[in-house]
DNA sequence: GCTATGATGTAAACGGTGTCTACATTGTAG
DNA sequence: CTACAATGTAGACACCGTTTACATCATAGC
């Protein structure tokens, strides 16, 4: 199997789709042992190819780190637009608030079930890219549709929309770290999924209200 | 300088405080270059000691970058604990929400001002250590304590402070890493400290309002 | 069809890293 | 004073990212 294309036909000189062959393994190892799993040598490796010639298709690791966390953005957007889909449609301003509850739980059920790719897509920036065929909105696109949902049907008020991007974002990441390697990685099951439930459920509060404290 | 002692006598054989010269030199790279900045072999360069020696203090890297982060935890719990003693004492639930307030713009304080200490912290896991003589009570308990003070004080109801910890530091920690590193690293000055601003107010509404969602 | 050229892969090296092992030195308990 | 445990050294090993000079190939233009 080595020096092999993955169709199973002897290589020659040339490998033919190395970039994508090397993402492809880099985005498995990623998936059990996170970022600091993508490693250049070992997809080359993987790819029964020299380890310069990744520098071929990448200016270095950080750039198929790059690549890597692109693909496990993809793979978090696509679970939440899926789980957005599959929701139950309800009219109105109780179908919004339903739609960001729900993509606030395949958030971080994402996070959970696939820690390492979650850890790497989050473990270097990546500009926004421009929609692929077939892809999905990606995920900032996705809140903000969702947000601006809330509007459309009335549910809160221009006011409370400002920003809530970044209130809705951050508990869910925040909670999604946390649990997931973070300092709280050791909660139990039971006690984990009733915390995640309460962080969640708590988004819908922290978007309705805005204004001053009373201190 | 090299090969001394920080004291500056000439050492011997046995440096004498090579553990805490590691962990001191480690920080210090940490500060600058984050998680991935603590590195052994420099370490065990800047104090004059052969790479070997650390093993004779860490079992292996990891080891050592749990003490550094140990260390930011400590950093952290200090400015947290200095804001909150800075903060006007006011009576009741008043005072209560107030000190939940600044705790948490505490917390993004340190994150924004030291983002490599701060990434630092949270690269590992690290145990709940013992309270250090002279130490801060740690981040954990500081923010159990606020909360506690919320329901002594009445601001809240026992019920509300169910999981609370998880709800406020979820959002709190979710908008620090987001900012500093994460997907939000870019947002311009102005719009970021707003985004803070707004992240830290809701908290408020986060904690107090429990219950089912309307949907 | 032949060939120049750019794209792609190779081989070998470099410096850096974490880690181990066998050995040297030193403080200290008995 | 001496045996021993603690601590530091020297040198090796495998692995990593990266670079450089060179080999092979596809193909555009004659």
């Amino acid at each position: 199997m080595s020096n092999l294309r993955s169709g199973g036909t002897e290589r020659s000189y040339h490998h033919g789709h190395l970039r994508h062959a090397l993402v492809d393994s880099a985005v498995s190892a990623a998936r059990s042992g996170g970022p600091e799993a993508v490693v250049l040598r070992a997809a080359t490796r993987k790819a029964g190819v020299s380890a310069g010639a990744a520098y071929r298709h990448f200016a270095d690791r950080d750039d198929l780190l790059r690549a890597v966390a692109r693909r496990c953005l993809d793979h978090m957007g696509d679970l939440i637009e899926r789980r957005l889909d599959e929701a139950e449609p309800l009219p109105g301003s109780d179908g919004a608030w339903r739609r960001l509850h729900v993509a606030g739980r395949a958030y971080v059920e994402f996070a959970i079930n696939e820690p390492g790719w979650f850890h790497t897509a989050f473990a270097i920036p990546v500009e926004a890219q421009p929609r692929r065929e077939g892809g999905n909105r990606g995920l900032f696109q996705i809140l903000v549709d969702v947000l601006d949902q809330l509007v459309t049907t009335g549910a809160i008020t221009p006011e409370a929309r400002l920003r809530a991007e970044y209130v809705a974002w951050s508990s869910v990441h925040g909670i999604a770290t946390l649990v997931t390697g973070g300092s709280l990685r050791d909660l139990p099951p039971a006690e984990r999924d009733a915390s995640i439930d309460r962080v969640v459920r708590s988004v819908t509060f922290q978007v309705d209200n805005v204004g001053n404290l009373p201190i």
